[in-house]
DNA sequence: GATGAATGAGAGTTCATTCAT
DNA sequence: GATGAATGAACTCTCATTCAT
């Protein structure tokens, strides 16, 4: 492969990047519904017809959307397992979150928002993709829990993924980012009170 | 005023009482964005053209939705205050969610997720009405806790109802009514553990 | 009915009328890929965006197109109807045919142009409702031929109509109207011939 | 010119060659405009973007279709000229027509409906094309009725190729193969009927 | 020549809102 | 007030054609 061609590929493999990224960051503002092809177009610098080359539909926008959630994800549980104590992992997940606290009382969380917008939806077509992310979300927690030997792990992984939702979704109704760190610090406090018994 | 305009007038009203609860019932289970004016009116069995006469824009009938919702609240609130203890009164709070299983399983909490949908807007209009939706829960839950003497009732408020909404996203997106029993019963164990100390 | 609102259903019902008849016209002369929705909207001196009041989607409007050919074709069979000899019927559906030479030569037969493009279908759609119109045409030759007690009238309803789609279709491909003329008589002495024996 | 330029030219003229052919048999199916050029490109196996070298316009390739249409007709005709008697011939271009009865009931006669496709423009490009192949078809025709010493060849030719034309559109639109066979049957028996007086 | 990618001009369709009676 | 009909802006998606390498 020529110098040149690597370039193109590089270009080419990014505008589709581009255009993920993009989906992601308007979509968890605007909502699906208020997104137009044409808002992520211009956010990815990318013409609007030329769209349609990467993704066919608006619902495959979405759903690329959606993986980058769970790229974000990924990246972020890979580096928090580096971490040798699941208890510090699980500290770890709760302080990211509430580093996100201005944007949460923007905008909520990403999957989150997106999993309510799309389950109103009846075609069991993207609504159950925004479900696996969460499920993954879930996944994860429920590990911590299980490697630090708590009973009922799953139980406690809704729990603590249930508090993060909910407390998103209230800093953001109530466009108050100091929900986050309360509920934050109440939750850290929380996790310290799990005892392995 | 005659009896037949009394009987219009009373006609009217309900018109208008009818489109509220359509458009509650209906954005409930569609979004606001997938839920259109045409919808709404033939679920409240009124013609498309008529509903311009009750609500000036759509808009107009989201806000009806939403204090549909506030009214379902006070209905609430008021059969609960009838209980002598505030503790009885929470304990009933909690029972009516988890009787909503089944649709928080399929759409989520009525307000919580239209509140979410509204957030994505930036006009400063509804997402403000939904808030206040909110807040109201909120307000009854502090004040509740406020009458059993504990410390930080607005902190223990929004615990309670961040855990709520929480569930019902979860409930949503796993699909999963069982979320709802499961940590309906653990808020219930833990407003037993809740000490005024 | 007021008077009124009579005037109102009249101007509705022309509406659609005046629609289906433009559908019928400009399919017919660009064809039905070729004619777009605000051709046809043009044509009848409708604002686009109506058009879909009156048809949900631009297929309906063609089979609108195809049941306005129905109508013609049954206005002129009653017409001929009304002659007691089935071959003076026959000689004037002929006749008929003959008379459109130069809209024959510049665009075919509407019915048979029309199937001709539907056909290539295969959606089962419109393309049976296309087979539909030739049907009715050949059973009313078919019902002529029988009337004069000829045998086989299906095969020598077939041969007229196959004859007229075929004359319809070379007059068209060489611009030739004259073709009609050629082929009209020779169908025309055809039926002479045809004896009941 | 080196081996390996001369090996590909002759790929290069077999693409061109590929690229006729699809077009053909895919407008065939499924009419021109509801063709696209990606169509065309994926049945030939050749990159969307090399069409254009090829054929400069979508228009071009239509043509080409038509010319492959020409081709066809002049393999039939030169192999039909070897039979020394000018009725065996026509009665071979009857049983050519009627052995091609499933494709004519599924998609008409090729060049029929690609006529009646191209008629509705009038651009003046395209249409007179369409019209070259069947003025070819019926000058052979002729030429053979011709060679009988029947009065007005031209008149038989069109009577004829009218008839083929006719029974390929009412089997097509009727989507029954069986059109064709006794039709087929009619126009053989007429042949025999005719008589050199 | 070959190729994937880019481009932009429509097309069909939807829908909040308004109009005329 | 009531109602069917009217309106037009916006949106998703398609595709012939062109570009860059």
């Amino acid at each position: 492969m020529t110098d040149s061609n690597a370039v193109r590929s590089r270009k080419a493999g990014a505008k589709r990047e581009r255009l993920m990224v993009a989906a992601a960051h308007v979509v968890h503002r605007q909502g699906v519904e208020r997104t137009t092809i044409a808002d992520i177009a211009r956010a990815a610098d990318v013409p609007v017809g030329n769209v349609y080359y990467y993704f066919k539909t608006k619902d495959e926008l979405v759903a690329a959307a959606l993986s980058e959630h769970t790229r974000q994800l990924e990246l972020l549980t890979e580096r928090l397992n580096r971490l040798p104590d699941p208890r510090d992992r699980l500290r770890g997940l709760i302080e990211a979150w509430v580093s996100q606290r201005d944007v949460a009382a923007r905008y909520g969380c990403p999957t989150g928002t997106l999993a309510v917008e799309l389950d109103k939806r009846d075609d069991g077509g993207l609504d159950a993709e925004a479900g696996k992310v969460i499920r993954q979300l879930l996944g994860w927690v429920e590990q911590q829990f299980h490697e630090l030997g708590l009973p009922e792990p799953d139980g406690l992984a809704l729990t603590l993924v249930g508090a993060y939702q909910g407390m998103s979704l209230l800093a953001n109704a109530l466009r108050d980012p100091s929900v986050m760190d309360r509920e934050g610090a109440r939750l850290l406090s929380w996790l310290e009170s799990l005892d392995a018994t």
